[in-house]
DNA sequence: CGTAATCGGTTCATATATTGAACCATTGTT
DNA sequence: AACAATGGTTCAATATATGAACCGATTACG
């Protein structure tokens, strides 16, 4: 591991709950010799990465981060493209809406909106989401890049006892994703939560994220995924057109197939 | 130099004219062997602080940064706590008011706002200021940390042909805005605006911004100046309060004099 | 067309920057 | 006053970064 990366890793030690962190604590944090330590925070603070509270020496998040990300946004405009789907999408299905971003092997949340319908709701509190465990993951593995695949194997953690834990049990997860234009997790990475996602396509052509709706599954029944389904369609397809993209012919073909399966059970139940 | 900060450096290369750069171009702007900063870019790929473009295979900035970059709002609300006064001083003076925050030798645009009392009005539309060339600039100098003047003399770009060309004369103006408490560009950066600004302070005690009123040129008057340098008082001190500091008695001393100066001149004329 | 020039990406011996145990200084606690 | 934290520093050992040369694929061009 480079020492760029392990400076770089100390910044994902921040979180709202933590936002300042003294130098012994990061060392605890991070596994990491004192030194080491702190002249990786060194590095990052003349970087403006990080910056030290002159009172109580503890570390926060720096200026350079509101610069740079104000300026991805600015370039690479996800955020302003999704939101208003989000929002809407999280209004229209009563529950937890949010889209990530597909970065080299990683999948990144973007932003999550809450319902305000349910006083219990899904919180989509991580920052990178594992590609076996979740519906967003099965997203990228189905649409996305073809390396994918064995870069998720390569890490097959157990989050709950239904997360797959054989490359044969993914493909099946992803087949059946790529099939139906919807990626499901019941319960895959938590358990009381019932996720359901639809692929985002950008300029380049290609799968480049996932909205996503985080349902909790007591309440999942099969009107809520029709209805689920159907608003994941409407946000896909604006958000890949925010992002200057288009849904390919072969997903909304699956989607369309998979709308009058849901539909025909529906009925006849 | 460690190779951390040297990969940091990669990211400031970024800007919005020039979103997406390729790696042999990076070469040639890092002044970096190939090999290098293509392990750099990886490092800066896999922690989501860059992503490549799948089709040219150029870089551009990365997802995460957009995520720290809320974070670090959240956790350190420097635009939230700047919005409010900015808002009333454009409001109070009908000019453009805007902040900017001092991060290493940089000073980045951080929010602006405009009147709407005029028809033409000053436009911010850059997200670095040149140190010797703008009011904000003067300030960073004349408040902020000491290597920064040496910093400054190294590219003495010319804007206007009122642009300080040598270091002597801006140290002229760095005095002068030491001694006022107010920094001015007349025209040193565009031509056709009249900037003042005032230096705000952080809980460290330390200059850590300006706040500036960009004024048409041709509608500055002495009046305009005072109403100006008076609501800059009132919007320094009240974003430094909100970001944790307080103008230093010196400063507080200064403008002072400058406003009694500044009412004696009006009540002769 | 063939060839020369670029491009992104890779290799491997060399050399340099990173590492961490032990150390120091300061502060707050008992 | 002794103790246990904290942030910060040193230096020998060594793990890591480096860059010239190389590769294969495009692209430019006479």
């Amino acid at each position: 591991m480079s020492s760029a990366s392990k400076a770089l890793d100390l910044l994902s030690l921040f979180s709202t709950a933590r936002p300042e962190i003294g130098l012994s604590q990061m060392c605890k944090l991070a596994k990491r010799d004192k030194a080491t330590t702190y002249r990786h925070l060194q590095v990052l603070e003349a970087a403006g990465f990080v910056e030290q509270n002159a009172n109580t020496k503890h570390y926060r998040l720096g200026p350079t981060l509101l610069q740079l990300g104000r300026m991805r946004e600015a370039t690479v405009p996800r955020e302003t493209g999704a939101r208003e789907a989000t929002r809407m999408l999280a209004d229209k299905t009563g529950e937890t809406a949010h889209v990530s971003v597909l970065s080299g092997a990683n999948l990144f949340a973007l932003l999550s909106f809450e319902s305000l319908k349910h006083s219990t709701r899904a919180i989509i509190d991580i920052t990178t989401f594992p590609l076996h465990a979740t519906a967003s993951g099965y997203c990228a593995l189905a649409f996305g890049p073809d390396g994918l695949f064995d870069a998720a194997c390569e890490t097959l953690n157990s989050y709950t006892d239904k997360t797959p834990s054989t490359p044969q049990a993914l493909q099946a997860i992803v087949e059946d994703t790529r099939h139906s234009g919807f990626a499901r997790s019941d319960g895959r990475f938590e358990s009381e939560i019932h996720s359901l996602s639809a692929p985002v396509f950008d300029q380049t052509g290609g799968f480049c994220g996932a909205v996503s709706v985080a349902s909790v599954a007591s309440r999942f029944t099969p009107a809520l995924e029709t209805l689920i389904k159907s608003e994941l369609i409407t946000a896909s397809r604006d958000i890949s057109r925010n992002w200057g993209g288009v849904v390919p012919a072969a997903v909304e073909h699956a989607w369309a197939t998979s709308m009058a399966q849901q539909q025909e059970l529906e009925t006849t139940s």
